[in-house]
DNA sequence: ATCAGCATGGGGTATTCACCCCATATAAAT
DNA sequence: ATTTATATGGGGTGAATACCCCATGCTGAT
């Protein structure tokens, strides 16, 4: 039984091309390609494939929300990112957008095919880099490490300042806490903020958790 | 630069396969074996390899405690647990230990030494099944779904609020995103601050982090 | 029928925030 | 010796925030 295979991407020669690739092989059937979000949803009601292939930028609307409503329609239905994005952004919102693998556009064709035959197994490839990135969401996530390094550029000083911006305090009170004046501990937020590319309060608290700076 | 590699197994017979097998690859390089926990952690010393290749069940300790071990004291050796176990307790707690790889023994040869040159890269290798577990994992720990546990007082409407408020979004993004004024946006936030007893935006964060409601 | 709670918004105000400008002093790096 | 990074602060501006006032519907319970 071969798995039956439908490609989405906006561009037609990628498409060519992974239907070159893929064809080569027994085990793959290509029943369809869709060049936009609309039409890969249309396409998975009319062909009901097994697996489907998904870029993540699509002209009309994301592969992540494309996936999503797929998922959503069709639960059966395997999806594998293929993407030239490899931030974790993006790859944490396609997982919870339900995707059976990703697999960025720079790895092996070996990789895709690998890739798609879990998918087809209801098993779950992820590139290494990729899955490097989710071990490490696992292992943060777990009350049982400390997270000792992980701090980027920032100054002692900053970090100081970062970790009462993170209580919640304000400018004021930092000020009072560690003995300078409030445009000090402004000016230190600022630099904070350029340099995480953060820009408020809220996110500053964030970070600082997800980073153990302070506790929840 | 060919990775310097360290076979672990209780059973000669396996790792005189996995020499055979591996030294056939032009970029790995076996520099030792162990059959014992206790002979992994010297020869991890001595040897400083590049990476592990570490079996689970071994006569003196676990592969696990003996990973735990050998990332303590050598942080930058690489360890992928090659195993016949493929039950979650065992593959988390593999993770938890420091492994940067795991894989059955029933997976493919390739499989192996994608995992293999993966971890020398920094990378992680999970076989398909063990990584549909982690995602998950990744998505029940998640709150993304309705965390309709552990919220107080807060109604339904301002839940949801909190959700966004939470996310670092300022009153007209999460106006947009309910189809509602940012005026009444702005009401909700006073009342969850009334009924939380806080009174910033970052308080609210933390709180939301502590209780489940956002991921940090 | 009334009342409490909820969701919806309009107005105002003082404060804080986020982001610019600028400067000075010190210490490390080249 | 000059640059670079760090820490320190002053001024200013427009936006956002936190906290009040008020009102209108709508629900469900008493």
């Amino acid at each position: 039984m071969k798995t039956r295979l439908l490609l989405v991407d906006d561009h037609a020669v990628v498409r060519s091309g992974l239907r070159m690739l893929l064809e080569n092989e027994g085990d793959v059937e290509i029943i369809g390609e869709a060049g936009t979000a609309a039409e890969a949803l249309a396409s998975a009601a009319d062909l009901k494939p097994d697996v489907i292939l998904m870029d993540i930028g699509l002209p009309d609307k994301s592969g992540i929300e494309a996936t999503r409503e797929i998922k959503a329609q069709f639960p059966a239905v395997a999806i594998v990112a293929l993407t030239i994005h490899e931030d974790e952004e993006y790859f944490f919102k396609m997982l919870e957008a339900g995707a059976s693998g990703y697999v960025p556009k720079r790895a092996a064709p070996e990789e895709l095919l690998t890739a798609i035959r879990a998918a087809a197994h209801g098993e779950v490839y992820l590139y290494p880099s990729m899955a490097k990135l989710l071990v490490r969401d696992f292992l943060v996530s777990e009350p049982t490490d400390k997270n000792l390094s992980s701090r980027k550029d920032l100054t002692d000083r900053e970090h100081e300042v970062l970790t009462h911006l993170a209580e919640g305090e304000n400018n004021e009170e930092i000020a009072k806490a560690l003995v300078i004046s409030p445009k000090t501990v402004a000016r230190h937020r600022e630099n904070i903020m350029h340099k995480l590319n953060l820009h408020s309060r809220a996110e500053l608290v964030r970070y600082a958790i997800r980073k153990g700076i302070i506790k929840a």
